[in-house]
DNA sequence: CTTAAATAGTTGAAGGTTAAAATAATTAAA
DNA sequence: TTTAATTATTTTAACCTTCAACTATTTAAG
C-alpha cells in the first residue's frame, strides 16, 4: 500500500480512507468514461446534457453550481457544444446579464438516445457491490460529501 | 436530489450511488487541494513529491503506474517540478531508454516540511465521520475499486 | 547478424480546469 | 440621481489530461 504508517493511527486511517476515496473514483470515473466516449461526448459535456435533461433548460451560472466548476469553464463547454449544435444561448431579456443554455432538438434527441444506455452501463459497475453494500456506501459517502462542504 | 427516479429501482440505487462517489471525491479534493495550494505546488506535482518522499527514486513509467496518468501527462508534470528545482531526472547506464525521479535536496526537505501538516489536514477533513465509520467506508470503497479493475 | 516487435519517454493537438482580470448589467446607498 | 457594490459571463494565462505519432533503445526471431 501506499501510506506507510508514519502520521498515527487516526491519520493513517483517515489518509487511507482518502486513498481509496481516490482510487475508487477514479477507476470508477475511467470505465465511466469509456462508455461515454462512445458518444463522442467528453465527461463534462455529458454532464451538462444530463442536467439540462433532467431538470430543463438553466442558466450558465446554474450549471456551474451543479457541477462543482468555474464559469470560465463552463463557458468553454457550452461553447464546445454550441459547435456541435446540442444546445444553444439564449439571451434573456428580463436580466441581461444571464444567459440561458437549453438542449437543441439536436441535443435533446441524443439525450434520449444514450441515457438509458449509460444507466444500464453504471449499474453494470456498480454490480461489484451487492445492492446492501451500494446503500451503505452511498450513505457514507453522503455523510461525508454534506459534512464537508460546511467545513471551513 | 439530481437522478429522478426513472431508470428502475437497481439502475437507481447503483446512479445514486456513483453521484455521491463523484460529490464526495469533488468536495474533499477541493478541500485538500486548497491545503496543497498553500504550498505553491499542485495536486499532481504534490503527489510526485509523495510518491517520491515515501518510495523513493523511481522511473517516469513507474511514476504513470502509481499515479494512473500517461505518460505524456507525467512527462509535463516532471518538467514542472524540474523548472522548480524539486526533482532532477537521472539517466541510467543499463537501460537508456529509461529515465529515473529522484528528490533534489530542496525537493527532499520541502517534503519532510509539508507531509505531516498535509496528513493532519486530511485527518481534520475526515473527521466528519467517526472512526468507525472511515473504516467501513475504506472497506467498501476497497471492494469497489479493485473490483472494478478487473472488469472488462 | 539483421529485421521485426516491444518498451520508455517526448511531442503536439484538442479539451478541460482554475484564478484573476475585464465587461456588462443590475441593485443598493447616499 | 449619481455613485458604489454586486452579479453573470467572458477572456486570458498557466497547468493538467489524454491520445496518437514519433524517436531511441532493447529484445526476440529468423
Amino acid at each position: 500500500m501506499k501510506t506507510t504508517k508514519k502520521y498515527g493511527k487516526k491519520q493513517d486511517l483517515a489518509l487511507s480512507m482518502w486513498v481509496k476515496l481516490a482510487r475508487a473514483y477514479a477507476t470508477f470515473s475511467k470505465k465511466s468514461l469509456e462508455n461515454i466516449r462512445s458518444f463522442h461526448l467528453t465527461e463534462p459535456q455529458f454532464s451538462v446534457l444530463e442536467s439540462l435533461g433532467h431538470l430543463g433548460s438553466m442558466t450558465i451560472g446554474t450549471l456551474c453550481t451543479k457541477q462543482l466548476v468555474s464559469g470560465g469553464n463552463m463557458t468553454l463547454v457550452v461553447d464546445n457544444l454550441e459547435k456541435e449544435g446540442l444546445v444553444q444561448r439564449i439571451y434573456n431579456k428580463v436580466d441581461r446579464r444571464t444567459i440561458t443554455i437549453q438542449l437543441t432538438p439536436k441535443g435533446l434527441s441524443l439525450f434520449e438516445d444514450i441515457f438509458s444506455q449509460h444507466a444500464k452501463h453504471i449499474e453494470k459497475l456498480a454490480s461489484v457491490l451487492s445492492e446492501k453494500e451500494q446503500a451503505e456506501l452511498a450513505k457514507l459517502l453522503k455523510k461525508l460529501g454534506t459534512g464537508l462542504s460546511g467545513t471551513k
